[in-house]
DNA sequence: GTTCCGATTCCCT
DNA sequence: GGGAATCGGAACC
């Protein structure tokens, strides 16, 4: 049977507030075939059209108005030419918050997670790290803007079950892989993770841009002046 | 129309 | 720890 969802009221506080209240919560996709369900471990607030490190910083695009648009709705979107990456937009109609799934634990359907993620030599990889979470989970193009709120929603949020996952706590630190200018929007803790959890993906700071491959292109990016963000903070907050 | 580059993952050293 | 794979969005000419 269904356990208690997510509303849309509970996912429209804005990126930082809603956070925490995603860790431990369970997304699950039922595709008409399979079930699968993930117990998130690790997120990354993105608060908004005034965040540079946020799709949503150029403005309302055809990609990005899902964002844009009311929260508990899905923002999926494609990257490096192989990946999906899943978000919840978690703020008011207009705002563009968002919160990226960057990992989590199969918790349901591990052969079908198992059968979409072959090259996982583990189970606690799965799930571990943005792309791979949208792996396990069937998330693709498809699924953009799907409503995670909705009566007959294939794809929707559970809260913790707090009698199963004993209360972990909760750390913060820099959001992984946000590089180029945007000083402080770089290095402020709006990366969130449970604690003591082998499925949180490994922290990396912004890539310093490479050589593209091959064709002699040039060296992209602002050189030396792109250097480490900075370590993982680990930052408790109970 | 063309170019640049990414909220990544995997494989090899 | 480093490099390649791969394609769509957005900027630029």
């Amino acid at each position: 049977m269904p356990g208690d969802r997510l509303t849309r009221a509970d996912l429209s506080a804005g990126s930082l507030q809603v956070a925490p209240l995603l860790l431990g919560a369970v997304l699950v996709h039922h595709d008409g075939v399979a079930r699968v369900a993930v117990r998130l471990t690790e997120v990354e607030a993105y608060t908004g059209s005034a965040d540079p490190g946020s799709h949503a910083h150029r403005g309302r695009t055809p990609r990005t108005q899902v964002m844009f648009g009311p929260p508990g709705h899905l923002y999926v979107y494609f990257s490096y030419g192989m990946h999906w990456c899943a978000n919840v937009v978690c703020g008011p109609d207009g705002e563009a918050a968002a919160e990226l799934l960057r990992a989590g634990e199969v918790i349901e359907g591990l052969d079908v997670a198992r059968g979409r993620r072959p090259t996982a030599r583990v189970d606690a990889d799965l799930a571990r790290g943005p792309a791979r979470l949208a792996a396990a989970l069937g998330i693709g193009r498809d699924q953009n803007g799907a409503d995670l709120c909705a009566p007959a929603a294939t794809l929707w949020l559970e809260p913790p079950d707090a009698g199963r996952v004993p209360g972990r706590q909760t750390l913060t630190g820099p959001r992984v892989g946000v590089s180029g200018p945007g000083g402080d929007a770089r290095t402020f803790p709006w990366r969130f993770w449970t604690a003591d959890e082998p499925t949180v993906s490994t922290y990396r700071p912004g890539t310093p841009r490479r050589r593209r491959a091959g064709t002699g292109g040039r060296l992209s990016g602002a050189g030396d002046a792109d250097r480490e963000v900075g370590r993982d903070e680990r930052t408790a907050t109970p």
